[in-house]
DNA sequence: CCATGAAGCGGAGACTGCCTCCTTCTTACT
DNA sequence: AGTAAGAAGGAGGCAGTCTCCGCTTCATGG
């Protein structure tokens, strides 16, 4: 990012102002009222036209890969820290995908676009989407090496699963479940471990 | 719904030739452009006024709740079927849920409106909802009961948990993975039992 | 310090979708 | 056939998204 080659005129300053400044104000309007607010409201609230909105961030992924730029960083830098502090894999993948969860849910409404990058491939979400289910795989190939998880699972899964959880929970907030619920049963699964009961050997097909 | 009593007129035969109509319209719209299709474009096609269409239907989610009717009657039917044919608990559990998946599965994009439906009850597919959790609760009590399932879990997050899983699944169908990726992964969990290992009692603190 | 033109701005407005009146037409009943 | 309940239809209000184009503002060269 230096200024560029040769005779190249130097960006307005104004533009870097606007961008800014309207990065803010979605920061601020998303959080509030989640990302299918409106954008010509964003607009509005910038004080610019949606023109100029839309010239630096040609649609609401745009701008919301944009807003979540900084919380990627955040994220990675978690995925360092437990990399580096945390020995045991299996609680270093729990750990990752609580911040990925975090991470996630950082605006209601956030993983239906996510949803669509992880497939679609066209997203501006869908290069950090990526990127975070390879370190996911990471973690998981780590835990299964040590036995700690199932060796069936892949990544891709466990970050859609992920997303789905989230998904859910705008459900689960009105119940008084604890939100845990389905993270807990995404971890353990909903079947009870096969007991050796006094009938032996009904060892139960899983996965045909 | 006989002919109502003392005078009150006849209803009018157009209206539920119409109605008829509409629904066979949207059944195959729906099938086609998934659940947020344009509902002018039903009426359209169907070949009335949107008054009409909203005359009948006044939202999107009456129409959705019309047309699952005779597919809940269906899931009900299988439901009696699953109770009386299947003695063990966890197998009728996992049918069950095989078949909730199903329907929630009939149209593209289905899962958004059932989960709002879960937690608004404003919703005309609220009362469906409501019931099949209820099912839900009852197959996995029993499973419960008999050790096959893990006595944490909850009906509604099982529910919560099928839905989610159909949400989500829009995204893996592109990918290689099997679709049944996560229903397992619901069933059994990312992390691998406890296998006693050569280092005994490092039974770790996973939730802080 | 002014002149200049490229870059950026803003908002009118085209388009699409949701949903509601209100007028016109159809139907059941007498 | 006549009548009125009530159903149908579609124009149109409202709200979003996104684009185009005339106007303004800024960095630069004289």
């Amino acid at each position: 990012m230096g200024e560029a080659a040769s005779g190249e005129r130097r960006q307005r300053t104004d533009k870097q102002r606007n961008r800014t400044h309207i990065l803010e104000v979605a920061e601020e309007f998303f959080t509030e009222r989640g990302i299918t607010g409106s954008m010509d409201a964003i607009a509005k609230r910038a004080g610019v036209g949606p023109g100029t909105l839309y010239r630096h961030f040609p649609s609401r992924e745009a701008l919301l890969a944009a807003l979540l730029q900084a919380r990627d960083e955040e994220l990675e830098a978690r995925r360092v820290a437990i990399q580096r502090e945390v020995t045991d894999s299996r609680a270093a993948l729990t750990q990752w995908l609580q911040a990925l969860d975090q991470w996630v849910t950082a605006f209601d409404g956030l993983p239906e676009p996510l949803r669509v990058a992880l497939t679609e491939g066209t997203s501006p979400l869908a290069l950090t989407c990526q990127g975070f289910v390879t370190t996911t795989e990471d973690f998981l190939r780590a835990a299964q090496r040590d036995g700690h998880a199932n060796p069936q699972v892949r990544g891709r899964d466990l970050f859609l699963s992920t997303l789905a959880t989230a998904w859910a929970r705008g459900a689960a907030l009105a119940d008084e479940s604890s939100p845990d619920a389905l993270v807990s049963l995404m971890r353990t699964g909903w079947e009870a471990p096969a007991r050796r009961t006094t009938s032996a050997g009904d060892e139960g097909p899983p996965a045909p």
